[in-house]
RNA sequence: UCCGGCGUAGCUCAGUCGGUAGAGCGGGUGGCUGUUAACCACCAUGUCGGGGGUUCGAGUCCCUCCGCCGGAGCCA
């Protein structure tokens, strides 16, 4: 079926093609154009790569009448012919076909929802299903592929697991933020327990389940047996924000790392980031420059810039002086700034900014404004837990270390009011063997977005789950 | 969830003071050209988001519902 001299366009385009060779490429039509004295001008596209191949269509061929001149955009053609230089500007190679198969048609070209024209990214969501076939869902499709890529081969080169933490969860612990209900139960005939409650007794699991809002709890296991391990995998939270920065289905990555403190974490965190942004700049410089000329013309040097910099580390309180100070000066904040505050988007701005002018962790925050398994500092106020801050986006990671000593994580969870009796196998890693540990957890889709500059995050993620939206 | 904005042709939009609906692109036909989101001419296309109200008359004003976008909150 498949042609033997087949070539994937971007060989073509990138020289790994002779020019007089004779291939197939396949792939489906961007535009056509005529010329009457005798020729089409056939753009197709392969998703291989950003730019498609100039087809010059002779009317020589047989079907030249009858089909080729019908082409429209979104048809399927399989084209045989030989790599020549190009006569025209725009392009160095073309190929000047020899056989144009039609493989499918679009059967109504009037009403084919992708015209080769700009259309909104409002627009392309209601087409979910073919806005692949875009310049720009394409660019963003290739550069996910690569950040996901450059994540395990990050994590892989210095001897990470990747751990498949559950997506299903029955512990009833997870604390983070509304989770999505798991259950077989019929909802219109709920089984019921003597006092009029749900029976989740007679549900599949036998308990209250649902969707993981996070897999740190459960890789924190695996971390005090493999040293360094990390989570990669689709998060749901059932938070109705509609924002152009949450979905209810992401995916999140979460390393994690034994023998560690803060000081650690953070390195891992700025290490991380260089790595995967510099590979994306490598191996993806055809779709980026698409992006910084028509969607964000500061996405190429901005990555650029943090690949070089040198991470500042600040205190929190450091950070809380310093803005006060920016205050006292006249910047104007729309919420006041006080010490046990978490910082507001407008206040990691400026600081990431304006002060520091480059990426920089903030770290020790206040316990009162963590989660209860981040170690409690010596000063008995503030917990090691850091937050990235990068420009132009406000907080990009969160992380901390993790409290390794039992008394001191019960005291937290009797503090916050929780009951001890969940974390029951959280607690025995305290038990058996505990060593001081940290991780951090990216959004994968906002790392996407800071890399291209896409301002609606379900533009990143190929079909979106928020409020009231999960089709296709 | 709260605040603000928007919803008109396949797509992007205009539509004045309330008076029977327009452009560009796309599509079709023809012309022209090694073309580059080509160009020129002609042709076709509307439940003006749904419902209700005011009015002689509503795309336009009012109410309501739905949907979308932006900001905030929450966060990743």
């Amino acid at each position: 079926m498949r042609p033997a001299n087949k070539r994937r366009i971007a060989d073509v385009l990138g020289g790994g093609v002779a020019v007089g060779d004779t291939i197939t490429v396949e792939g489906w039509v961007r535009t056509r154009r005529d010329s009457k004295a005798g020729l089409s001008f056939v753009h197709v596209h392969d998703g291989s790569c950003f730019e498609p191949v100039q087809v010059v269509a002779p009317q020589e061929l047989p079907n030249y009448q009858a089909e080729v001149l019908k082409l429209t955009a979104g048809c399927a053609v399989r084209v045989e012919g030989d790599v020549v230089a190009s006569q025209g500007k725009g392009q160095s190679v073309e190929l000047r076909g020899t056989r144009i198969e039609v493989v499918g048609w679009v059967e109504d070209p009037d009403t084919y929802p992708m015209q080769p024209k700009r259309h909104t990214m409002e627009y392309l969501r209601e087409v979910a299903h073919l806005r692949p076939r875009t310049n720009i869902i394409g660019a963003v499709t290739r550069v996910r592929h690569t950040l996901a890529m450059a994540v395990h081969r990050f994590f892989h080169d210095r001897g990470f697991c990747w751990i498949h933490t559950p997506i299903i969860t029955a512990s009833d612990a997870e604390g983070a933020g509304q989770m999505f209900k798991v259950s077989t139960l019929d909802l219109a005939n709920l089984p019921r327990t003597p006092a009029g409650a749900v029976d989740y007794g007679q549900d599949f699991f036998g308990k209250q389940a649902h969707l993981t809002v996070s897999g740190q709890l459960n890789v924190e296991t695996y971390c005090m047996a493999m040293s360094q391990v990390y989570t990669f995998g689709p998060t749901f939270r059932a938070e109705n924000s509609n924002t152009r920065r949450h979905l209810a289905e992401f995916w999140m990555i979460e390393p994690e790392i034994a023998f560690a403190d803060l000081n650690d974490d953070a390195q891992l965190a700025e290490d991380f980031l260089k790595a995967i942004y510099a590979r994306l700049l490598d191996e993806r410089k055809d779709d980026m420059a698409f992006f910084e000329k028509h969607v964000d013309k500061d996405c190429v040097r901005r990555l650029a810039a943090m690949i070089e910099a040198r991470f500042e580390r600040m205190d929190y309180g450091d950070a809380i002086t310093q803005l006060e100070a920016a205050s006292a000066r006249g910047v104007k904040f729309e919420f006041p700034v006080t010490w046990g505050m978490d910082l507001q988007s407008e206040h990691e701005r400026y600081l990431t900014e304006e002060i520091v002018k480059g990426p920089v962790a903030v770290m020790n925050y206040p316990k009162g404004i963590k989660a209860f398994y981040m170690r409690c500092n010596e000063d008995g106020r503030t917990v090691a837990a850091m937050d990235v801050l990068a420009p132009g986006i406000g907080e990009i990671i969160g992380g901390s270390q993790r409290e390794e000593r039992l008394d001191r994580l019960d005291a937290r969870i009797a503090e916050m009011g929780l009951n001890a009796a969940d974390y029951g196998w959280y607690r025995d890693l305290r038990r058996y063997g505990t060593v001081p540990h940290a991780g951090f957890g990216l959004g994968f889709e906002r790392a996407i977005q800071y890399a291209t500059g896409v301002e609606n995050i379900r533009d990143v993620i190929p079909f979106p789950r928020a409020p009231r939206q999960a089709d296709f």
